[in-house]
DNA sequence: CCTCCAGTA
């Protein structure tokens, strides 16, 4: 265990190495202390050094793109600046957007904070269901970039606002790529308008040469020097981030899950300095087994010693058990939080000082060929592994362990995770754009672009459910569709369902279907839990049986008791209800009223059949499995549907996800007659197509 | 016959 670490390759982990205007080294010892100042002027001082440079390069250029280390005070002090500046002068808005809802709240109060003002006057942020701002007052607004796109929609060249700075571009999420191709399309149209790009990796060289347009004919006319520079301006601004002395696993490790749970334990043995762990696997499962390993063992090996405070974290805990990672360890006690990627970027935890990087985590990649989304332990990104490694110097100089090879990292990992719209299905992607008016989606100018097989699948799919025509264009059903918050099969689902008599039912089964998972975390109780979906389930499947938990949530008046007794996630209850409001909204804003079926549940399974019927599976004659009548791939029925043992003859389904099978995940009974009643022409086909064969 | 990285309108 001594020599598990090749001493010769302990490294610092690299900055951005291009050089930029103004660019003076802050000595680290600058910020160690922890006097009652401390938050303040880490937050303050390095971006302030560098407030000219900016606002000049803000004036001058129609795009800028700033690179800066999580702390800098990109986020909270810039938006200020502009204001101060007078860009949200004449009633023009400033926006900043975030990746996450929970980043746009924090953000807005802290500006709010530090200008003295209440959020929701001059500092606004507007996220789904929380629009906090006051026409006429707010000059700076912190949105989330999917609202900002909603807002495209009815304004299509973001008239209200000057300046629009997409922050945490590194993270290439779908929604940022799109914004940043729309916001490079509306420039053409805007030159006036200024766009802030905000990253925290140097693969905003490649952002910058996307907006370069100083080669291209500018489409509108106005005195040369009146426009501004459109090759982007960019600048560096140093974090408050500490060093991080990097250590690369000597030999390849066979299983990343006992070298974590033995590297923890060495750093314990080896009385390392204090400061907690931080530790990256790559699932559910992995973690829970981690947790209980280090936790054995630790037990084992020093019972006089105060010992380690061992904690899971990963999306599925319940918002009390994630709460309790943010606890300071008890004096001389150590704190070890195994996590999955949310601590990578999501989640920050106070006090970690030492990172041990698994090099894996879970990745989504979207198969054009089979029309299916696959989820796989996929080896990190060099970029991951460096902000893996940044998570242990945010309050001091840290150590990471990786439990790969330098040569590993060098010659075998990616230097960027590939853009997550490059592994996606683009259904709604594709709809967005159109309901936005670019009608040559191919031609789109992509950050990076997608296959042109997944665009014809996401076109396909649309011309299947009548969302566009022949041409390619929006139908009137797609211009409604796309006014939905939720995928276009549901939302076609939805406006079926009016027609069904069950629109009452749709909306609560599409906003059930909406969030994660309702139950609670299950491990260890596998058997109580599937005992508490039976006493909900239906023979009709996993759609009118969420209905069931949704009408009895409701009876039981919303209790979190109740939501507890039957192993029901209230937080996901919460969001439920309101998700349901706003889709219930939407259907009455386009003219339908919401009606229910009383229990006629044939209408329901009718109205989900008219969204999903490119989701139609047959039973196999041997009964044990199924085939998708779009592809004919093998499928089975996952067995968390209250369908897995029944087999029906016919089903639709909601999703697939793939491990050494392909299982369909919320299921629903259907009938082949209703098939070819909803989508005649697309059963037709098929069947002519079969007959071929 | 047994699964769920992370976000979001």
């Amino acid at each position: 265990m001594a020599n598990f670490w090749k001493p010769g390759s302990e490294r610092p982990v690299t900055r951005p190495s291009v050089a930029f205007r103004g660019d003076e080294e802050i000595p680290l010892g600058l910020f160690e202390d922890s006097s009652g100042n401390f938050e303040k002027r880490r937050h303050r001082h390095p971006i302030y050094k560098h407030r000219h440079d900016l606002l000049y390069l803000v004036k001058t250029h129609a795009v800028t793109v700033v690179i800066g280390e999580t702390g800098c005070g990109k986020s909270t002090q810039l938006p200020q600046y502009l204001n101060e500046a007078g860009w949200a002068e004449g009633g023009r808005l400033i926006a900043c957007t975030q990746p996450r809802r929970i980043a746009v709240q924090t953000v807005a109060l802290r500006v709010a904070e530090e200008m003295g003002v209440t959020v929701g006057a001059e500092v606004g942020y507007s996220i789904r269901f929380e629009e906090v701002t006051t026409p006429g007052k707010t000059k700076i607004k912190f949105l989330t970039d999917g609202v900002l796109i909603r807002e495209m929609m009815a304004d299509p060249l973001l008239s209200k606002y000057s300046v629009v700075m997409v922050d945490e571009a590194h993270e290439r999420s779908v929604t940022t790529d799109i914004l940043l191709g729309l916001l490079k399309k509306i420039q053409k149209r805007r030159p006036e308008l200024r766009v802030i790009i905000a990253s925290a990796t140097m693969d905003a060289a490649n952002v910058a040469a996307f907006f370069d347009t100083s080669a291209e004919k500018p489409k509108v006319s106005a005195a040369k020097e009146l426009l501004p520079d459109r090759k982007p301006g960019m600048i560096s601004v140093e974090g408050r981030s500490h060093s991080v002395r990097v250590h690369f696993s000597l030999e390849p490790v066979s299983s990343y899950l006992l070298a974590s749970v033995s590297t923890t334990l060495s750093i314990h043995k080896l009385q390392e300095p204090p400061g907690d762990i931080l530790i990256f696997l790559t699932g559910q499962d992995d973690v829970d087994a981690a947790v209980q390993l280090i936790t054995t063992e630790a037990e084992k090996l020093n019972q006089k010693s105060p010992g380690l405070l061992v904690w899971p974290l990963y999306a599925g805990l319940s918002r009390g058990d994630q709460e309790l990672i943010f606890r300071p360890a008890p004096q001389g006690r150590r704190k070890v939080i195994v996590s999955t990627n949310i601590a990578e970027t999501s989640v920050t935890i106070p006090g970690i000082t030492y990172v041990i990087d698994s090099g894996f985590s879970k990745q989504r990649f979207y198969n054009p060929l089979t029309d299916v989304d696959a989820l796989v332990v996929a080896p990190i990104s060099r970029a991951s592994a460096e902000q893996r490694a940044g998570r242990a110097g945010r309050m001091r100089p840290g150590k990471c362990f990786r439990l790969y090879t330098e040569d590993t990292y060098c010659n075998d990992m990616k230097a960027e995770t590939v853009p997550e719209i490059q592994r996606s299905n683009l259904v709604s992607t594709v709809l967005q754009l159109k309901a936005l008016g670019i009608d040559n989606i191919m031609r789109f100018d992509w950050l990076a672009p997608p296959s042109s097989e997944a665009m014809i699948r996401a076109l396909e799919l649309l011309f299947a459910i009548g969302v566009l025509d022949t041409d390619a264009k929006l139908t009137p059903l797609g211009h409604q569709v796309a006014e939905f918050p939720v995928e276009p099969m549901m939302a076609k689902m939805l406006l079926s369902s009016s027609s069904n008599s069950c629109s009452s039912e749709a909306v609560t089964i599409a906003a059930m279907l909406s969030v994660q998972s309702i139950w609670v975390s299950s491990k260890g109780r596998q058997r109580e839990l599937d005992d508490a979906r039976d006493s909900f389930a239906v023979v009709e499947g996993d759609h009118v049986t969420y209905l069931n938990v949704y009408e009895s949530f409701l009876r039981a008046k919303q209790s979190p008791q109740w939501c507890h007794q039957h192993l029901i996630n209230y937080q996901a209850m919460k969001t439920v209800v309101d998700v349901r409001k706003q889709l219930s909204r939407l259907l009455q804003q386009l003219g339908f009223t919401l009606k229910s079926c009383e229990g006629d549940t044939k209408g329901i399974l009718k109205a989900i059949t008219a969204g999903f019927f490119a989701n139609a599976a047959e039973l196999e004659p041997s009964g044990e499995s199924y085939k998708l009548v779009r592809g004919g791939q093998q499928m089975h029925i996952h067995p968390s549907s209250v369908l897995f043992r029944t087999t029906p003859k016919w089903v639709v389904f909601h999703s697939v996800m793939v491990t050494e099978r392909m299982y369909m995940r919320e299921v629903a009974v259907t009938d082949p007659d209703w098939l070819f009643e909803v989508a005649p022409h697309y059963f037709e086909r098929r069947k002519r197509r079969q007959t071929h064969a």
